[in-house]
RNA sequence: GCGGGCGUGGCGGAAUGGUAGACGCAACGGACUUAAAAUCCGUUGUCCUUGUGGCGUGCCGGUUCGAGUCCGGCCGCCCGCACCA
């Protein structure tokens, strides 16, 4: 057979091509039709795809290309998540405007995601950083100012001393700025707030609904909206004479039961109360200096040692006047979380504990396992947390003595409600939405400052506010601020002369609600209502999971935001998520530590060199592709020398799709090679005329709908890597059974062959569908059915145990009666050697399976 | 510290509680070739006394006729959150 060697160069722009002329993937409204909406996370126009870009996009191709097949309408959108800091970055190092640097950086990357021959809908391409996009970002923001659910504080913030702008806590990694990798710093500004807390306990609960998540995305939601169940009530406090102040100290716990265990009680450095004091008590003042320094940064992470300043207050005990506790001001209360107060119980809570050691403060354990001597009971260093199952009681706590914990905290609330101190009170870890940013390239936030009228909204006749582009980068900060002309407008409400927002929003925002509009992207409104009905939600979403809290939380608060000022319909946008794993590469360094490009590293003699300076290199670890380490390949390379389908088969081989995968160029070699096996088969196949065995027939036959099978499951299910075995298995019965079987079982396995290997290698299958010459194209053919008669052998091999060890092997008949199995296993010789004369106490048969006999 | 996940050949990895190691890679042997590459055929968990054999899924124990899988306890690695009262 000399047929010419399948030129991937050639042959993949030609499908590409066909597929942009035929219009075949773009999705439109049909509701006689069912729908299938499959949605990677889209790109940051950076610059260049990279590998990760590749095999998630590879993955929701497949996904996209299979679903086709079966019959569904399938939407399969791609756009830009265009605003950012990177594109300021490269205006100020390299004078480029941020516009221009991005909207090159996505020509580049929507011609590099073209030659992956994704079976995308390019009509329906948004940027987010276009006006057509924005515009209708304000209008919501608009709205939802309107519906309350926008709120401008001052507050303290996270101030990036970097990027010079403001960071949510969710972008705060570490005491650092996510991207910028600076220490972050306090400050107190006004700032724009989207009420993400008045949804905290419904974006918790709707958690569980959420079935088609992976579980440990919604775990980390979970934790990271962090709810608790507790007490808020109040002390009265005295001053060092023992008299009594107008003023209560109001503090949250979860642990009530523990009351009388309190020996002090603490306060933020910036509780009201400790602000007031410090006016007068250059102490106190100088403390709070000390830990506003220490902020968020590295020295916390460490464990700080706990500290604090005695304010010569004392709080009365509720239960016991006997008892003052202490007030003091200390670094390791958190202002934003509950009351920014605490009553410290040390026996109980090993902060406590260490702050009461160090300050020599009674610590009486009021928690004890069951049927434990109250006055033997101690803590040393270690604080006692009752464990799962431990039986515990109070002790040392007057009227508590004897209770569960349980029983104990609902007696304290009734007390403290009967008293009219405290109430039961649920708190949440999740804080507002802090959206301002002090950048230029994002979306303008639609508001003026107005001496007279307060804050005015842009009127939505007056919408888009646009950016200027004539602006500057040459001193740090906010071009929009240094902008001559730009934020003089006059007020909408009164007509003087007002200032403009100067802030942008969090591009969180941006990617918060695009899902929603690719359902109409040229609709005069946010979302056209009659086409998100039909396409949302998302019936597959796919993306890393470095999202699982920002990006997917954000998203969920946006649809209830939008549902609830009339934009949107639903409130959980994403059926079914899955997140992918990274691409990971070797390192090479080398002696002097510089990193060096797997594509300027080569081995000579087995030893790994510099290809031009031939200086020896040095392994390092498999780590992720990251352009500090140079561990990274470039896409159009790979697709340059082994074409797309190479890189797509790769990317869903060997390696479950929820894991790392290590790309090597060994690996990509053999992915080149089976490509070129399998055109060498189809060309063979469509030759092969002379076959004439029945039996071999069958069994290909056989081989091919079981694979038709197996890939149909494991693809609906997402497990690429299995569905690519099965595509193994039956090249391979192919290959054994040329020349032998009949011509139709050939024909026929090629096609399925072709079929099957379709949504990861599309453009081979089109080039196979025509070696074969089959009608029409792979593109517009459905997903063929197995036959359940050749998916069934009729004849099954099952393992033969004696107590439990195989010790035979027998076939039968598929479905042999349970206890004719018994009757033939019995009889084997297999068996009543390994039984040494016992008599067989009990035969179980597992239909087709096994038999295993008791003896 | 809290929460979660994962430990299977030389490697990536298969395995509804039912024949552990599918499939791919690597390695080895052979065919073809002047030679190499490519291709094709075969072997490859491990041990020994080579059998109709023993052992084997991080370690220890349990449930079960039967455990990689379920339960309990260790060890190791990875991830998320982290002074959240």
């Amino acid at each position: 057979m000399s047929t010419e060697r399948y030129n991937p160069r050639e042959a993949e722009p030609r499908w590409q091509q066909h597929w942009t002329d035929n219009r075949s993937f773009e999705a439109k409204e049909d509701p006689s039709r069912p729908k299938y909406y499959v949605l990677e996370m889209f790109p940051y126009p950076s610059g260049r795809i990279h590998m990760g870009h590749v095999r998630n996009y590879t993955m929701g191709d497949v996904i996209a290309r299979f679903r086709r097949a079966l019959g569904y309408n399938v939407l399969h959108p791609m756009g830009w998540d265009a605003f950012g800091m990177p594109a300021e970055n490269a205006a100020i190092e390299r004078g480029v405007h941020p516009k221009s640097w991005t909207y090159e950086n996505i020509a580049t990357m929507k011609r590099q995601l073209k030659s992956m021959g994704l079976a995308l809908d390019w009509s329906r391409e948004i940027a987010t950083c276009d006006p057509s996009y924005y515009r209708h970002e304000q209008a919501m923001f608009v709205d939802f100012i309107k519906a309350g659910l926008v709120e401008r504080k001052v507050s303290m913030v996270n101030w990036d001393p970097v990027d010079h702008t403001v960071l949510a806590n969710e972008q705060v990694i570490d005491g650092r700025g996510w991207r910028s990798g600076a220490l972050v710093e306090k400050r107190e500004l006004a700032q724009w707030f989207l009420k993400i807390t008045a949804y905290s306990d419904e974006l918790l609960t709707a958690l569980d609904g959420l079935t088609r998540w992976p579980e440990k995305v919604r775990l980390m939601q979970k934790n990271w909206i962090g709810r608790s169940e507790g007490m808020r009530f109040s002390f009265a406090l005295e001053d060092t004479n023992g008299k009594l102040l107008n003023e209560r100290l109001t503090v949250y716990t979860t642990r009530h039961d523990t009351i009388f265990g309190a020996s002090f009680c603490a306060i933020s450095a910036d509780h009201d109360l400790a602000r007031r004091l410090s006016e007068t008590d250059e102490g106190l003042a100088s403390f709070r200096r000390e830990v506003a320094a220490l902020g968020t940064s590295e020295e916390t992470i460490e464990r700080a040692e706990k500290k604090g300043y005695a304010l010569g207050l004392y709080a009365r005990h509720p239960f016991n006047p006997e008892v003052k506790l202490p007030v003091y001001a200390a670094n390791f209360v958190l202002m934003g979380y509950g009351e920014g107060a605490i009553f410290g119980c040390p026996a109980h809570d090993q902060r406590d504990l260490d702050f009461a050691r160090k300050y020599d403060l009674p610590v009486l354990p009021v928690v004890a396992p069951k049927g434990t001597d109250a006055a033997a009971f101690t803590v040393g260093t270690e604080a006692y947390l009752e464990k799962e199952g431990d039986n515990t009681i109070l002790i040392n706590s007057q009227f508590l003595d004897g209770m569960g914990v349980p029983e104990a905290k609902a007696e304290i609330a009734g007390r403290m409600e009967a008293m009219g101190i405290g109430e039961r009170k649920v708190n949440f870890r999740l804080r507002d939405w802090g959206v301002s940013r002090q950048r230029y390239w994002g979306c303008p936030i639609p508001v003026i400052h107005c001496a007279s009228c307060g804050i005015v909204p842009v009127p939505k006749a007056q919408l888009p506010v646009t950016l200027p582009e004539d602006v500057t980068f040459d001193k740090p900060g906010n071009p929009l601020e240094h902008h001559p002309t730009w934020k003089h407008v006059d007020c909408p409400a009164c007509g003087k002369p007002a200032r403009r927002e100067t802030d942008t929003f969090d591009t969180f925002i941006d990617s918060s609600w695009y899902f929603a509009r690719f359902c109409s992207p040229h609709a005069d409104v946010p979302v056209a209502a009659d086409a998100a009905k039909y396409w949302m939600g998302v019936d597959q979403y796919i993306g890393g999971v470095e999202h699982a809290i920002l990006h997917l939380l954000y998203s969920r608060f946006y649809a209830r935001a939008m549902k609830a000022t009339g934009h949107f319909h639903m409130d959980e946008p994403f059926d079914s998520l899955f997140t992918q794993g990274m691409v990971i590469h070797e390192t090479f360094r080398t002696r002097t530590g510089e990193w060096v490009l797997p594509a300027d590293a080569e081995q000579r003699d087995g030893r790994w060199v510099h290809v031009t300076t031939g200086e020896p290199l040095e392994i390092g670890g498999v780590e992720k592709m990251s352009k500090s380490k140079k561990n990274v390949v470039d896409p159009d390379d790979i697709i340059a020398r082994f074409g797309a389908d190479t890189a797509r088969w790769f990317m869903l081989s060997d390696t479950p799709p929820e894991r790392d995968i290590e790309w090597t160029e060994a690996g990509a070699e053999k992915v080149w090679r089976f490509t070129q096996r399998i055109w060498r088969l189809v060309n063979e196949s469509a030759a092969s005329t002379d076959g004439s065995d029945a039996a071999q027939s069958l069994e290909l036959r056989r081989a091919a709908h079981k694979a038709l099978h197996a890939v149909t499951e494991d693809l609906a299910a997402l497990r690429f890597n299995r569905a690519i075995a099965r595509v193994y298995e039956l090249t391979n019965a192919l290959q054994a059974a040329l020349g032998k079987a009949e011509p139709a079982a050939v024909r026929e396995a090629a096609e399925l062959l072709i079929l099957v290997s379709a949504p990861m290698m599309p453009h081979l299958a089109e080039e196979c569908w025509q070696a074969l010459g089959c009608k029409g194209y792979v593109v517009d053919t459905p997903w063929p059915k197995a036959d359940p008669a050749l998916v069934a052998d009729d004849q099954v091999t099952i393992a033969v145990q004696v107590n439990g060890k195989r010790r035979d092997e027998i076939t039968i008949a598929r479905g042999t009666a349970s206890k004719d199995v018994e009757a033939l296993v019995l009889k084997l010789e297999s068996v009543s050697r390994s039984l040494e004369g016992r008599a067989p106490k009990k035969v179980i048969v597992v239909p087709d399976r096994i038999a295993n006999i008791v003896g």
